[in-house]
DNA sequence: TCGCTCCTGACGGAAACTGACAGTCCAGTT
DNA sequence: AACTGGACTGTCAGTTTCCGTCAGGAGCGA
């Protein structure tokens, strides 16, 4: 059996039980010695699986490394598919792919009759004119993991201009997309237009406030209430 | 990347389609050579994935695998949120609670770190203006459960005409939103502004055909590409 | 027939894997 | 304080596996 088979092996032999299991009886169990069943928890943990090992006691796996089966109402399919559709439709391609993946793993442990309605769910999402094509990942990373942004940045008269800022949030309209932020130059909230962005360089250093402060301050500063 | 990873990589973008993928295809965006995609292939159907190829075709990947899909990443969770605030800002009350109520059920389930993520995303949708005030679960229903409509509708001119129709989609755009159907009177496809109904009686029957196949039709009659 | 695609086998160099051993560390238990 | 079960680490040398390349076979629809 191939090392990747045996990872696949040894996660279902850690989502099976719900109490630790030494690593001596994993070893047993897929034939391997105790020495290659540490190299594979090492790698899985790697991949992201959260598995703990107690000395004494054995392993086990938290929640939350593979998506548990889902319950949702015939409304609730609706809104998560029109959702994903209209994502599909406005966002970059990134995004774009990233939609198609949650509508698959979704769709995946959805029971059968669920799974048919998703499929041929009937709200359908207006595409964007005109369809996006910038690709705005490096944007959308830069607000996740709050980094300074040094962009050049033509004005409505085309002037173009340098600033480094601390993006928050990035809004998607009918025809254009804003990216919000704090503009060091100006001490201020300032707006801009994905596609006035000439080109934007992601810093090293993060900026020295939570997003999620900045974010609530923006909304009062515009008055924009929360979603959701 | 190890194997292993790639092994859960082609099964999530053979998830992620829905028609065949050809191995070709598969090895590009794997960026391994064709050899090594059937060697996985063989892999993951050996570990019980309900892959089926068919020359000339592709393959495609039956559900019900062993191993759920794996959790979902930064990128899609982004997707998600963002999905499920277009529909909040867009659909009527019943969608914009089922909205909230899918943010909740997911967020539920994610560990620990995702779900901050999927509090504080920083992606907002545009709200929609005019804000959407109408009652839509009616004609939601009258979708979903495939059954005959009666409306009273209000042309551009003003003039009001009742008819029998066959509801098969529920398009949102920017400022309205449409109603596609089979119209029994014009026995052709035919558009309804929402905002122009002025009455809908659901009726008891469902109509004759699938409304699946109805809307593989609509989409060739308007030619507009499958979504997704 | 052609074109597309699945599918299999063989080869060989590079890379990864594995078991063995020898320990360390850690947390209960006696 | 010693004991015990078991997690965890480092090293090393011999296998194995992996993967691209090439060469071909076979099914199926146009």
């Amino acid at each position: 059996m191939s090392r990747a088979e045996r990872l696949l092996d040894l996660l279902q032999a850690l989502r099976r039980r719900r109490r630790p299991v030494s690593a001596a009886r994993l070893a047993t169990e897929l034939d391997v010695s105790e020495r290659t069943i540490y190299r594979d928890i090492t790698t899985l943990v790697g991949q992201g699986a959260a598995i703990e090992g107690e000395a004494g006691l054995g392993y086990i796996l938290r929640p939350g490394f593979t998506l548990p089966p889902l319950m949702f109402n015939d409304e609730e399919i609706e809104a998560l598919v029109l959702g994903l559709r209209f994502v599909a439709l406005r966002g970059d391609a990134a995004l774009r792919a990233a939609a198609a993946d949650v509508l698959a793993k979704v769709t995946d442990v959805l029971p059968g009759a669920l799974r048919e309605k998703a499929d041929n769910s009937g709200l359908l999402a207006a595409p964007m004119v005109p369809a996006p094509v910038a690709d705005l990942s490096d944007l959308r990373r830069a607000i996740r993991s709050e980094r300074r942004l040094s962009i050049a940045y033509a004005d409505a008269d085309g002037r173009a201009s340098t600033r480094t800022i601390w993006p928050i949030a990035l809004a998607f309209f009918q025809t254009k997309r804003i990216l919000a932020a704090w503009c060091e130059t100006r001490q201020d909230f300032r707006h801009f237009r994905t596609d006035r962005i000439l080109s934007a360089d992601i810093g090293d250093e993060s900026y020295p406030r939570r997003r999620r402060v900045l974010l609530a301050e923006w909304r009062r500063h515009e008055g924009i209430p929360e979603q959701d």
